[in-house]
DNA sequence: GCCCCACGTTGCACATGACGCAACGGGGCG
DNA sequence: CGCCCCGTTGCGTCATGTGCAACGTGGGGC
């Protein structure tokens, strides 16, 4: 799609780090740039915003107040900060609930949920990392991380290398431009992550102990569509010294179970 | 906040539902509510929704297209209508991960104390028991006793009743282990606990008075998340002399209404 | 304790950018 | 084959979003 807009009579003095994402109506591009900065930052107020945004700090103020009132944004009591808001969450509530994965998924997620007792995620690709879809919190997880929504860096995750490993070449090449280390268990090395990838796709599973985060844990499984391709990937994780290896052996065959019977549930096998 | 904005020459044909929340900036306002429309209609054209907003087709489209390129809102393939993107599930991400059941509860507690005059409490499932997450004691509630921390019996108190009443069958057969008395009131059959918890789902609380503890009387109601679950309880709390039934019936609106704004914060989409 | 700065907030006037209009292309159905 | 309805796009106009300046306030430093 062709961008038909003129540029804009000023000369962006901002440093507002475009993303080049140039909008057809301005001050909704504006608006929805605020709450990408309100996601990144936590929490900003109107002058930081304006600042950042390199608009008047009226004009960013009139952006903030709209979303308010929309329920997107809310500002923290006392101070005047802006952070985002509820209204969010019944959005995103009402997208998942569209998409038929998650839908399908969610009463497998947490069955699974309750027979393994750890906590349950289903993560897709998205734009080079791992989307976070859903996520079950096990009866013994709590207060564990939401992960939901997070982008999540492929090779360092079970999910991820799911997802990684059903790839055509050619975007595999894409996707893996680096390959940074989290932890000291993180694989770095292309050729080691090719290996395991293969061995991912023969065995179909994967896991990841310590990779992105010393002391987590996690197995995961492919979900497939009507076509059969990987579109998503279902995964049980939990702190490690629970999710040793021997568990993971207990509870693999679950995860397994699910991952197929979501898959069959969304088309694949059938007929 | 007076409305700036002169009425359209139209006489707003549509059943656009105006919310009478005026925006500040028009058309961040409206592409806010075709973010609204689509999470209420799934899927929707862009002719549908400009009939909706009692805007042009074209002014709508842009919007859409904005949106669209944030990512918040995506078109079907094939078919030209437009649904909610995952772009929405990012933003969500970073609002529940300062989302906190227990600082959101926070303030709604202490209002319900108040308003009430006894102790609140906020309980959630974990490991096969109720987990008291916070308390507030109300004002003629002398030195009662602290049960943050505590794992109390789900089948003797009215929060555990709540949490067990939601639950999945699958893993209610397994906490439903053994049914202890407490006191002579102590439900213990499997069947009447079943049948009680049938009622509380029905109903939308329950009850629990000299089961746990004779002379202790409670109410409480589910809270929910984004997705519709009950993933934790909030009751009040009692000597039986004084929470009578009529006292009951009295604070029980009180209740409802604190755990349902609570779910509100949390995302929950009434209804 | 005082002052001063910096922040969020609001009225106003201008010109910019969002809007409605009308026309195009294409896909599905009769 | 032709109709109809959809999503999409160039254009001219004026409503509307914007920048400016001023206000109130609260907190931090001197």
């Amino acid at each position: 799609m062709p961008l038909r807009h003129t540029v804009y009579g000023r000369a962006m003095s901002n440093a507002a780090a475009e993303t080049g994402s140039g909008g057809s109506v301005q001050s909704v591009d504006r608006a929805l740039t605020v709450l990408e900065i309100l996601a990144r930052s936590g929490e900003s107020g109107v002058t930081e915003i304006a600042a950042d945004l390199g608009v008047h700090k009226s004009t960013a103020f009139r952006l903030v107040a709209t979303l308010e009132q929309h329920g997107l944004v809310e500002q923290v009591e006392g101070r005047g900060k802006y952070r985002l808001g509820v209204g969010l969450l019944r959005l995103a509530g009402a997208t998942s609930a569209r998409l038929d994965v998650v839908q399908e998924a969610r009463p497998l997620c947490k069955q699974l949920a309750a027979g393994s007792g750890e906590t349950v995620n289903l993560a897709t690709l998205s734009g080079g990392s791992a989307l976070y879809l859903d996520q079950v919190a096990g009866p013994s997880a709590l207060g564990s991380h939401n992960w939901v929504g997070q982008h999540i860096p492929l090779h360092a995750t079970s999910n991820g290398k799911v997802l990684l490993a059903w790839l055509d070449e050619s975007v595999l090449k894409e996707v893996l431009g680096r390959l940074p280390a989290y932890t000291d268990r993180t694989v770095t090395a292309r050729a080691a992550l090719r290996k395991e990838l293969q061995q991912v796709q023969q065995q179909g599973w994967a896991a990841a102990v310590d990779e992105l985060e010393v002391g987590l844990a996690a197995v995961a499984a492919p979900v497939r569509n009507a076509h059969g391709d990987v579109i998503a990937s279902m995964s049980i994780s939990g702190p490690t010294f629970r999710l040793t290896v021997a568990r993971q052996a207990e509870v693999l065959p679950l995860l397994l179970e699910a991952a197929e019977e979501l898959s069959h549930r969304l088309g694949w096998g059938r007929r």
